[in-house]
DNA sequence: CCTTAGCACTCTCGCGTGGAGAGTGCCAAC
DNA sequence: GTTGGCACTCTCCACGCGAGAGTGCTAAGG
């Protein structure tokens, strides 16, 4: 099978491929010559399709499941249909409005906002959903309050600009006074809201070393604190939703396959070293069964996007399901939802700055 | 089919019911005389079993899925196992240990204690685990604090006495000072810490209503803040665990039934009600088969205990699976994580407790 | 009266067979 | 280059058959 590049195949040869996916998304079956001639857009004999077909099949396009089977479209025949056979359609109205609405209802959190994206992205493409939440370590922070809740215990609320609020319940050395705290709280907060908590940690470090020996009280609990509260493990969080409406399809009729599906899901790590792997660059990006281990083992696709606020990417969201997706519909959806979110959280950085500028 | 007491039943009857329950619980196949005679253990030959098993069928504690097939136990067979069959084993030091290992790890706060004690459960049952977190609206107030994250936007953190923690985004009609909000946070927690919420939102209604006109700024606010803040609805949230494991077992080999089961989870509100019809009373609750609808359409069987600090319950855990299940495992398991739970999450209660008398 | 061996009966399951149908590949004609 | 025709292949399903498993019943024995 050589395969060749996209403009060698002739225009004919692209219609009859692009109606073969297009069919084979709809139907799930094997695509016959038959029917694509039936179809008759083209205006050609079913042999003249099977010509074509034998040659597609020679370059990689297609395979069939056994002799006297109709064919399939392979990822690179997926890829080029995205590529340069698709026209993006816009999103429909109602569902960008529908999608508006959602994000806009409440004056919600951040962490909400991002459930509510992940519940959008499976209702409306009716696949599973997955998003990534931000990592701690690299969001910026906004404000730290200490919270007591019994003696020794103390809560650590941690805000990001961006709206993330991460709980932490840290245990002191000794019992530090409601006061104290709300002073450590405001401290904290006024000197390195701005900053990602990495680099807090590390200025903290470095002023741990520095004045090791001649730190006041207070210090010395201000940092206790710090170093505690804004330690940079617990995330990054994964939402996956929508895992019963792919249930219904087709080509799940095995339990074997929906069992390493799920599994897939719990490891959650892979996940999400899968998906940052679409971070970089802006757009859209798709994965097709063999471009990565996850989606090939399970002849699955991911359709994914980063969101973002202002320019600093946060995380990805995106779409994962079998390859036989109807992309014409699913890429506007991933981007448009990318998009909207990055908005709905830079609505709130927004705010946040505003506040920032006051005396 | 005559159902008749358990104690109707002979000695001998009993035991080979027994058998068959033990047998089928391995096996997942159906149950024949032979194997129970092969057995040895009664000294009984097949034929002999053979007109036992037919009573019991007659009683309503055995069916055939088909003539000449081998017998499969009922809900009223379980019952009867767990009510006066089941030597009630200890759970093994080993889980013990590793429960009691795991709760205790870090000063985490109860969400975490709670999602610890779901993993714990499915991955010691391979089941599914589920675990409901205490509705907002009952439980008791430790502290409260509110946090300026934007113009106009207050984050609203709750801590109940039990250590679970609420954050909820509020939009203030006008920008509150940082300081204020400093007041406002003390004067709730100090006024109306050991309340439940559902309390506090009565007394500030009757506040309100009392004093509706001379109100000066401060209390207004204050009222508008803890109004908003400490709203009930939210909750209670739902914790399912261990989905993936259940898809290995041999009865869920149609995907229909998968997908009900899905379907089954992902309506929480059902669980909700399921559970919390068991939370009265003490100890463990099982319900088994056509106990509920939910049990019955999945032949599934919940074992539930409620978790509590002190004599006050706050939500249920439990484990959902087929009803074919080595009850006298997962009883005692439910069993010890419904106290273990209990007691880690009272232990932050008693380190309440102190702080309180501090001066 | 209870137990047991024996036996006929029933039902499932696995297997092979055979025909229908779908789809292809190739060839020859246009 | 396109098309109709035709032989070939492969799947799928229905059918039948036999083996096996398990039962229910009966009659004999303790």
């Amino acid at each position: 099978m050589d395969t060749r590049d996209a403009d060698r195949l002739s225009p004919r040869d692209r219609e009859i491929l692009r109606d073969i996916i297009v069919t084979y998304v709809l139907s799930a079956e094997p695509v016959s010559s038959r029917s694509v001639a039936k179809q008759g857009r083209l205006g050609l004999s079913a042999a003249t399709i099977r010509n074509v077909m034998a040659d597609l099949e020679e370059w990689g396009y297609l395979v069939q499941p056994h002799t006297s089977a109709g064919r399939v479209p392979t990822p690179a025949a997926y890829h080029m249909f995205i590529e340069s056979m698709m026209q993006a359609r816009k999103l429909p109205a109602r569902e960008r409005r529908y999608i508006e609405e959602n994000l806009a209802s409440t004056p919600a959190d951040a962490d909400e906002l991002i459930a509510i994206a992940s519940h959008l992205l499976s209702e409306l493409s009716q696949q599973v959903s997955i998003v990534v939440a931000p990592a701690i370590g690299d969001t910026v922070l906004k404000a730290v309050d200490f919270v007591s809740v019994a003696e020794r215990k103390v809560l650590c609320v941690v805000v990001s600009q961006a709206g993330f609020v991460d709980n932490r319940m840290i245990e002191t050395e000794e019992e530090i006074p409601r006061q104290e705290l709300t002073r450590i709280s405001n401290y904290l907060t006024q000197n390195f809201a701005g900053h990602t908590l990495r680099d807090i940690r590390d200025r903290l470090l470095r002023q741990m070393t520095e004045e090791r020996l001649q730190v006041d009280n207070l210090l010395a609990r201000t940092i206790e604190l710090a170093r505690e509260g804004l330690a940079l493990d617990s995330r990054p969080e994964v939402l996956v939703d929508g895992a019963s409406a792919l249930l219904a399809r087709p080509e799940l009729a095995d339990i074997q396959r929906v069992r390493r599906m799920f599994e897939a899901f719990t490891d959650k790590a892979r996940l999400v070293r899968m998906l940052n792997g679409c971070i970089q660059g802006g757009g859209v990006r798709v994965l097709i069964g063999d471009d990565s281990d996850l989606t090939s083992e399970l002849d699955f696709s991911l359709v994914a996007s980063a969101y973002r606020v202002g320019d600093q990417p946060l995380g990805t969201l995106g779409i994962f399901g079998p390859s036989r997706m109807d992309y014409q519909k699913i890429i506007p959806l991933v981007h448009y939802l990318g998009h909207a979110l990055s908005r709905a959280l830079s609505d709130k950085v927004a705010g946040a700055r505003r506040i920032d500028q006051l005396p």
